[in-house]
Order: C-alpha cells, then structure tokens, then sequence
DNA sequence: TCCTTGGTGTACCGTTCTGTTCAGTTTGTG
DNA sequence: CACAAACTGAACAGAACGGTACACCAAGGA
C-alpha cells in the first residue's frame, strides 16, 4: 500500500490538468478534487512542475501502450500503420476527448528548453521509433520518411479534432495514409 | 492618433501571449512590457479576455493575409496549395517561430464553448473555405476532402516544427501534399 | 476659454497562486 | 504493543492574479 497515494494523485491530476489545462489547475484546487491534502502532495513532489512531468511520464506510458497494442491486433505492417487513424478515431469519438496533452504541454510551455516542453517532445520521438520501424517491416523504401508523413497525419488530426469543425478527422488522415502508402509501398 | 494606444496594445500583446503563453502573462507584465498603463488597458478592454479576442482577430486578419498572398504569387491554384508549405517552412526558420496561436489558445481554453476557443476554430474554418476554393480551380473532383486532407498536413506540420524533433517539417509536408494532390486531380 | 477625450501613475481591493509549517492522526509491520 | 512511515487539516507566507478608484495631465475643437 506504500505507494498508492503517490499513484493515486498522478492519476487524478491526469484527468483534471488534461480537462482544465496546467496553469489554469491551482495545487489547491487539485486537493481538493483529489482528497488528497497539500502537505501529502508536496511530500511525493516538491513541485508543481515535478508533478506534472510525473503526469506526462504516466500519460506517455498509457497512451504508447494503448496506441501501439490496438496497431498490433491489425496483423500485417500494412495494416498496422492503417489501424492507427482507427484507433486515432475511436479516441476522438470519447466525450472526455481533449486533445493530445503533449500539444498541450508544449503548448502551455512554449519554450523548448524547458523540461516539460522537452519531456512532450520525447514522446513524439517514441511513437516515431514505432511507426519507423513498422514501416520498415512493411517494406518501404524509406521508412524515415513515411512514418514522418504518417506522424504529421497524425498530429493534424488530433488538432483538428479538437479544434476544428469537421466530422471525422481520423477518416480523412486514414484516406490519406490510404493514398501515401500506395505510394510508398511496394 | 486616436486609436494608436489600442491598436499598439494588441500588437504588443500578441507578441508577448504568443511568445510566453496566454495565462502565463499577467495584465500588469503586459502593462509593464508594453509602456501602456493598466488604467488604459482596462478603459479599451474590460477584461483580459476581451483582450484575448482582439489579440487572436489581428492574429487571424495577418496570418490569412500573409498566407494566401504567398500562395497567390504562386500562380496556377496546384502550385498555390503546394506553395502553403513553402510559406510555413519560412515561418518555421523563423527564430520566433511558436507553433500556431490557435492551436495554442485553444489548448489553454480546452472547453469548445469558450469564446477563445470558439474564434481559434472561425480561423481554421477560414482557411478551410480559401484551400477548399483552390482546390475546385485545380480541378479536384472532391475539393472538400482534399482541402481537408492538405489542412491535416499543415496542423501536423506546426504542431511538429514546434514539438517535434524532425528537420524540416514543412518539406516532409510538402512530399506527402504531392503525392495526394497526383492523386486527387486529373 | 472651456470642455471633452484619451492617457498616466499609484495605490488599492479581494482572490488565488505555489509552497511551508506544525501539531496530530492513521496504518501496516515487527 | 510499539514504532516508524504515511497522511491529515488548517493556518500561514509572500507574491502574483484580474480589476478598480482617484487625482491629474495634455491636446484639440467649439
């Protein structure tokens, strides 16, 4: 049971920093919707800031192993790199919906030295490594560059699901994987 | 002269919200980065969000301008869309490059009922109109989806030029925009 | 000349921010 | 039972937050 608050408040000012935003999520008020007093909080970190790079660590971790299993289930390399934007789409279909948090983060705190901002970055180079390597697998003859292209895909979607008005973001990126991957496949 | 203080105070505000972020910077920073007193700032605008809304409207009239006069220089409306990603490889070199304004307030104004949130999505549906308009002049037998298609290749691009560890996102942009518009027009 | 309009400087309001202090309470384990 | 570790509540700093009050100044037009 040693560690279970510690867990415990990562996992609930995940839900609250996604929903409201970083700066706009006083410690106070994570407290208080947590039930976790103060002094417990700044015991585990002794900052705001070490606790949101624990969220991002968390957040990174979940979001890789959901991504990279439902890919998985797809069979084939092909299929994989296709599966994501279904993947990507279930996502933006959820209510709780709000964006990437690393969008966020970086967002929030735009300059890239800063060890959030770098943290977020790290993320994108982990789903990168994946995706390149998949696309690899698949046969193509730069696999660098097709997993860029799938990744700017990607990106957009997530943004324009969030921010724009169209339907189904997820169904476009997929109709133009679709297209990219005629191209870049044997 | 007379409304000189006001337009300078939205001017020197977007660089500095741009620059640091919109909850980050306070009212009295902004009156101490800008010269203008607060007295002033808060007899042209009655709140910080008010501010906010006038900030992003000049963001949006200079940004669209400066956009599709790019493209327009371009010539024939296929080499318009492609010349979008030569445009946003020059705004990315820039050293005050910070991903894009809307992308950004809309991750710290999560809520899509939010006023700022609701103008930062007018912006993209704006720029949605203008490619969707291009794209029926180069023949696109579904200019919609294609105008979607190319606007997912653009959010991408930013949100990887300003998180991402990649080169040069605009050119990785620009490939995959040919390879879908050989696909998408005659 | 007078009077409006736009701007200034400074002090202030109440609230919230991150972070700390301290005395006291639970809780699992030897 | 005893002990240490974890946890709690509440109060408190000192700064920054958005926003206001008030007295004053400069310029332009009637």
């Amino acid at each position: 049971m040693r560690p279970s608050k510690r867990d415990e408040l990562v996992r609930k000012a995940l839900e609250i920093f996604y929903r409201e935003g970083f700066h706009a999520t006083g410690m106070d008020r994570l407290a208080a919707e947590t039930g976790i007093s103060k002094t417990t909080m700044f015991k585990h970190f002794h900052s705001k800031e070490e606790l949101i790079l624990a969220v991002l660590r968390l957040r990174d971790q979940n979001f890789r192993t959901w991504l990279f299993r439902r890919m998985e289930e797809a069979g084939p390399p092909r299929a994989q790199l296709l599966a994501m934007f279904d993947a990507l789409g279930e996502w933006f279909a959820e209510t709780s919906f709000r964006s990437c948090m690393f969008i966020k983060a970086a967002s929030e705190y735009p300059d890239p030295a800063h060890p959030i901002h770098a943290q977020s970055a790290e993320h994108k180079r982990l789903l990168f490594r994946q995706l390149e390597k998949i696309a690899g697998e698949a046969g193509a003859a730069d696999p660098k560059a097709l997993a860029r292209q799938l990744l700017l895909l990607k990106e957009g979607a997530i943004v324009t699901a969030h921010l724009g008005h169209e339907i189904d973001p997820a169904a476009d990126a997929k109709a133009a994987a679709e297209t990219l991957l005629a191209a870049a496949l044997p």
